[in-house]
DNA sequence: TGTACATCAGTGAACGCGCGTTCACTGATGTAC
DNA sequence: TGTACATCAGTGAACGCGCGTTCACTGATGTAC
């Protein structure tokens, strides 16, 4: 039957928001259609309503959770307190152990590469993230206040995804401490 | 029909070899089991003679590529020019575009969180890397050297998972090198 | 040394299952008159 | 304003396919006598 305008706008989000969740949770292979679409209240059948393929809604998550992360760098770039408590929080405990409303570049960054419709809106989301986050870095000059922020980010993201991994708390803390520690 | 024993432990040592590389290329649920024996040049039945399961092989692979990878740490702890030396080698485009043959940290790290079998060998083998890697940075204190190995550990992997899921490869280049350089 | 037999890795068809995707159908909503 | 009809998101069965795993069978090898 048929549905008014509005609720289809707010299911396609709920379906995006859902995907986003469980992508990050457990990656792309690792979670079907129907299972989104059950997060979402709704059976498998109207995905293709809403989106071209699995992978378009996959390149779609990616730029909603990129979007995200986007917004919260530049609202952390508003004073030093607000930058560290950043990093204290994206290297946390809770981060790491809540993937799902996490990073996306931890979560499924090397997943990346072997989606081709992911990997171009990816690179510009990451472009404007570092871009966003120089200014984090104040510096003699502009390109190494851009060279710091390569720095920071690939240690951040790299930090959380061997904290991860690893299945040794003690472990798994050290990593986020010490690198949080390196930057702040 | 029965094979002499020398064969059997040589197929072992192929479908190991052979797996390790396919899910360094594409992730553990993108490859799937009759491919890997395919590979090695066998129908896939006998795979169940060689491995319990698909994950015992995941796990299996992994404790072989990390053991890998430590011997390329402790070979590189020999002098500083050698570290050096390993360190461009693995934040290099030749590193980025061999997965295959690559750090399994880089290329199947965000997945060893959702396998149980797999981390928990997975961190054995990387206490040991961080341990040998430590001697690598010569500080005031022991403590402070392994704080430095564990911050250039997670900025390497980092930097290979990003500029491998990134499609620009001016900004992949630059990620390699901003890295590079920070840490020699 | 020669013969009879047990062993067991490899073969390939088959198992049940869930995947991504399609489609004929339903029926409340929006539109035309 | 009331009626007739087109629209189209949601339903759920069905598509072909490949997955991980099992198993009855084969037959060269190793072993016992």
């Amino acid at each position: 039957m048929r549905y008014p305008p509005s609720e289809t706008a707010e299911k396609h989000e709920r379906i995006l928001k859902e995907a986003s969740q469980l992508f990050r949770e457990r990656g792309f292979s690792d979670v079907s259609v129907s299972e989104i679409m059950q997060a979402s209240g709704l059976t498998h059948g109207p995905f293709y309503n809403h989106f071209a393929s699995k992978e378009a809604l996959m390149a779609e998550c990616i730029v909603h959770a990129m979007k995200a992360s986007l917004k919260g760098v530049k609202a952390a770039g508003r004073s030093t307190e607000s930058r560290e408590k950043y990093i204290h929080r994206y290297l946390s405990t809770a981060h790491r152990d809540t993937a799902g409303e996490g990073c996306v570049m931890a979560a499924l960054g090397g997943q990346i590469r072997q989606e081709p419709a992911v990997r171009g809106p990816f690179t510009e989301c990451l472009k404007s993230i570092i871009d966003n986050m120089s200014s984090w870095f104040p510096s003699r000059s502009k390109q190494a206040s851009r060279n710091r922020s390569i720095q920071a980010l690939t240690s951040m993201v790299g930090a959380l995804i061997l904290s991860r991994a690893v299945d040794d708390p003690v472990l798994s803390e050290e990593i986020l401490r010490e690198v949080r520690e390196g930057l702040t």
